[in-house]
DNA sequence: TCTTGATTACTAGTATGGAAGTATGGCACA
DNA sequence: TGTGCCATACTTCCATACTAGTAATCAAGA
């Protein structure tokens, strides 16, 4: 796209323009509305946006430094395809945290959490056919719910941060997304909360976040060209055991 | 401590300034030589390096990212203290990804791997007694030799600059740092791993990444000026549960 | 003595100009 | 036709100037 469509969304000049710039065009990436690989200029952002190159450039950087954007020195910028192993590696990441977030909830189940969850699902339910970018949310929301009831919500907000090459896929896959499916996951997860059963909830939460991981391959195959694979010799990424007495 | 401590180091002007800058100051405040709540601001480092106010601006605005510092606009910056929900937090993130690491480890063990490890720990004893900034960076190796072996180095990687309000606080633990056990611990971990044990491998990680939660109270008391407390009204932190199907 | 107001000295945020480095296109030459 | 050089047009990076907002000081008045 072009960065033009960026400007359509009018900035707010009585807050800082950086931050503004930033979350503007980290939703653009994710949304994959730049083409991965394709240049991309602090000056032509600036222009685009009518302000000048240096809030710019500022938002260039936090974006670098999450692995959005590549800086070249002297050279130019480019947008950053999606990095394979690191959208494995985050996945990995996320299930680790979110497994012991789990089990933490299953160790004290509470029943208005699981109250709120289950509100959730019914929404969940409501929109699943209907809307996939709003389960998209719902689906943040779920996960999100279950770090706050563990009293994790600043982890999960520390996150945020590392989940950015995951969104991109999510979006990528969006039109894939066996929602029925994850619903069903997200009823069993709080069932084994609901009866403090630890080892089904290890299960539950393992492999629900491990469905991307089937979906990886089809979403590369379709569209290659978003990603930049690891190299050939380079050894097959393992995952944690479950059944074991991790 | 005076910002001019920091203009010794000299910069090299082949390299951009910025990203100089984050790591001079990043690695001051770890160390604590900046005083927590004590205001700092762009030009007076900038001054202090003889270099212009825009790198020093851009080391800011990363460093506020990561919490080190809080950026109140048109007012001033200020040393953010360390948070002690942070400090948990973080902790609680690296004792799940650990976890796993150490599961993926044990269930398939390799004998290259472990027999670094255990030259580690003979490396590890020696300046047990005699250096502990040079033990503490001999702990960072070993875990992420740990996290490498697993395939998983980009992940250690990733949480660095998560641990920065951690780090902060194992500066100041130093003194106290009960090294021999710590050692002991590593141990036992290789031996789990070593065995294919994951149960015993999980509770030697988990529990070794707990040694710095009995010390935290200590700490605090020590040096209370550096930190910023959650309120009164805030749940304790929960752990996750070692023994359980988890 | 206390309060109130204006002035002053800061701060971060933004704009703009120039320096250094890199890619690219065209021209001279073989 | 193929090759090497140079001019030009970019890029990021840094320096500087300016704006706007905040805090603190100090003086005037009650």
């Amino acid at each position: 796209m072009k960065p033009e469509r960026v400007a359509a969304n009018s900035l707010d000049q009585a807050v800082p323009i950086g931050p503004q710039l930033y979350s503007l065009l980290r939703e653009a990436i994710v949304r994959n509305e730049f083409a991965p690989g394709n240049r991309i200029s602090e000056s032509e952002i600036a222009k685009a946006c009518g302000v000048s190159r240096q809030p710019a450039r500022e938002a260039f950087i936090r974006l670098a430094d999450e692995g959005l954007l590549a800086v070249l020195p002297q050279r130019g910028t480019i947008i950053s395809k999606i990095n394979y192993t690191a959208v494995v590696d985050a996945r990995f990441l996320r299930e680790a945290i979110e497994a012991d977030i789990v089990a933490i909830l299953a160790t004290n189940p509470d029943a208005a959490l699981t109250r709120e969850l289950r509100n959730q699902i019914k929404a969940q339910q409501d929109v699943a056919s209907s809307n996939k970018m709003r389960f998209s949310k719902l689906d943040d929301l779920f996960h999100k719910t279950l770090a706050a009831g563990a009293g994790k919500s600043s982890v999960w907000q520390q996150i945020q941060g590392l989940k950015s090459q995951m969104d991109r896929v999510r979006f990528l896959s969006l039109c894939q997304f066996p929602i029925k499916k994850l619903v069903e996951q997200h009823e069993a997860i709080i069932r084994a909360i609901e009866a403090g059963d630890l080892p089904a909830a290890n299960r539950a939460i393992r492999g629900h976040l491990r469905e991307v991981l089937t979906d990886l391959p089809q979403i590369l195959a379709a569209s290659p060209e978003f990603f930049e694979l690891p190299d050939a010799g380079s050894p097959a990424p393992v995952n944690t055991p479950i059944k074991g007495g991790d």
